[in-house]
DNA sequence: CCTGATTGGGAAAGCGCATTCCCACTTGTT
DNA sequence: AACAAGTGGGAATGCGCTTTCCCAATCAGG
């Protein structure tokens, strides 16, 4: 598309475009009142809006943000992003989107295409996965990143680091405490209940699922409970889902799979995020049960969207936009007050919800 | 950032920088095999990315897409921006993201980042407002958008036109049958039952709102009811949370504001979108009130985390998706194969869906 | 008045790329 | 052999902008 361009604003100022790119840019070098006046008024009849492009070329600096995320309308991603949106904006900059499913493959030509715009820097949300299936697209992602790092290029990671990533300069992890988290929930939902616990799981391999899942082992222990059996599935609501029919399965045939009888109020499910939860729920639902009543359930995130979920779910709250926010600043360029931006893990933390899913009924 | 450049490869293989081009760019004209070879091993030996930023400047093409939400942690926006995503994907363009609360001031400047950054296009989701207080703000907004279509950009708004804008080449409207869908809604939820209904709306002069206001109205009268009573709110969760609470008192004392006592179930509630309808439920829930039994409530959307809210709300379903991938199709550059891409309004349709919220409860 | 320092405007160069046009070479036809 | 047409490579130009450095003008001090 083409617009009015500095040159002709000059021309029509009867200034060099030098002078003109002072007068609306800054500059140390001052241009006189009088020029500058006319500098101005030349930009606005002639309704001049500069080229970014252009000003990006020219300076080495896009001014752009790139954001992967693994899918924008699931609540995690969109309350990142919203963090992420807001961080940019306070820098001046732009997001440029984009969605990738999770495929570490899809994250690559993404990590390329924000590199080909000369993004400055790129925000990666989503879990990070080790399985072998995703062994070579991990390491062409790693190699990526570390081209773009040592192009200039600031990166910053929510969660875990990419596989195989060299963690060079410019290189930011904002590490999420899922293990800890997960066992203080485990911790607080054993607390006074002897029933027996089961975990859904996302696929083995997958960072933040597995970090749940020892984590809530860990707190087990911790409360002088055995370890709960685990059950892997899909990393999202139909996954979660479909363990909830299984487990449904089970409540109603009276067993638990491989302990004896669930104990007082049944069953106390844990998923390792809030939208399997969701699903779980939603089977056992399905299936004419109640919770809390036939099963307690727990997750993991507190999406905003579980404000209206009933039974209000147990889970552990994290600062999903807080979160978009450190990793957004984690890559901004040193400011002229000398604000410290290293590459040390960034403190965020959580908190663990007891709320109805998982509370006593008598 | 710094990489190398295509002046680098067509040094090292050799070549002019011209031929480097046209080897790795295509090209009309085909450089021989030898040195085309030569070419691609001098781009991979030295990691070569081509800079986006140069490549628009020399083509007078960005290959980005502007899209403008009011907030994308809002299922309905983060709907629709997964289409315009998977829409930009067929077309190989991104999505640069901006979040205004929609307000029209905040929009404009979106827009006119937008056009400095050279977007292709723009993508507008969001209700448009006729409010006094925003005149000022939606004149300045159509200026911007008159201006970019006239500098050769392409727009799409969805559902209405932005106040003022003089529809130029390259303006495009995706239309929602707000009005038709509400009337159905109404005349499907009057069929058969006696109650009375009242209507949870946005501010006034809120074209969305006014537009499923007045459709549900005459749906109302289709079905030989009388006008439902107007309560207006923020076009929220919260402003749906407050209008719950005064009907909620209302149920309570017996009466439903302006007419007798409700008859049969209760009071009908018609909130003109679903977080209006959600934030209303929680109200009456807080309030010790059951839906269905004391209060039917109807939304309209069908945001896709509404599949876990209890109980099922009816409402109208909307394809938001479908409307986000549609609008960018419709700022697509004409294709090859001579596909049609005018100014007429591009037809979007929904469903009336009546769930557990309305139902009968015996 | 002369000299030196400071300030401001403009010319030039370059950021990285795509495209056009000129030229040389090859092939085919008469 | 001569001429015409086709093909491919390179030089030049320009997309819109920023920054640097040269030069001229002005001011202040001796």
């Amino acid at each position: 598309m083409a617009a009015s361009t500095l040159t002709e604003v000059a021309r029509l100022a009867g200034v060099s475009p030098a002078t003109a790119s002072r007068v609306l840019n800054g500059s140390a070098r001052k241009p006189g009142k009088d020029i500058a006046e006319r500098v101005r008024q030349a930009a606005d009849s002639l309704g001049y809006i500069p080229n970014a492009q252009a000003q990006g070329l020219a300076k080495s600096s896009s001014g752009l943000i790139g954001l992967i995320v693994h899918d924008i309308a699931d609540p995690y991603f969109a309350a990142i992003a919203r963090g992420v949106q807001e961080a940019a904006r306070e820098q001046r900059r732009m997001v440029l989107l984009a969605t990738t499913g999770g495929a570490p493959g899809e994250e690559k030509e993404a990590v390329a295409a924000f590199a080909a715009r000369r993004a400055d820097s790129i925000v990666i949300a989503g879990s990070r996965s080790s399985r072998a299936e995703d062994g070579d697209d991990n390491a062409e992602l790693a190699a990526e990143l570390d081209r773009y790092c040592r192009n200039g290029g600031q990166v910053a990671v929510v969660g875990h680091p990419v596989v195989g990533a060299a963690a060079p300069e410019g290189y930011h992890v904002v590490s999420v405490p899922n293990q800890e988290l997960a066992a203080d929930l485990a911790v607080e939902l054993a607390a006074g209940w002897e029933g027996d616990f089961v975990i859904i799981g996302g696929p083995e391999g997958l960072f933040t699922s597995d970090d749940r899942i020892r984590g809530f082992q860990e707190g087990l222990s911790r409360a002088g409970r055995g370890p709960a059996e685990v059950l892997r599935n899909s990393f999202n609501r139909s996954g979660g889902y479909d363990a909830g029919l299984k487990l449904a399965a089970r409540i109603k045939a009276g067993g638990t799979g491989e302990g004896g009888r669930p104990a007082g109020n049944g069953l106390g499910i844990f998923a390792v995020n809030d939208v399997m939860a969701i699903g779980a729920a939603a089977a056992l639902r399905a299936e004419g049960l109640r919770i809390p009543r036939d099963a307690r359930i727990a997750g993991f995130d507190d999406i905003e969207t579980l404000r209206d979920f009933r039974p209000a779910l147990s889970t552990v709250s994290l600062p999903l936009e807080e979160i978009g926010r450190l990793a957004t600043r984690a890559t901004a360029p040193p400011t002229a007050d000398g604000d410290e931006q290293d590459s040390a893990p960034l403190p965020v933390t959580g908190r663990v919800m007891l709320r109805r899913s998982t509370e006593a009924t008598d």
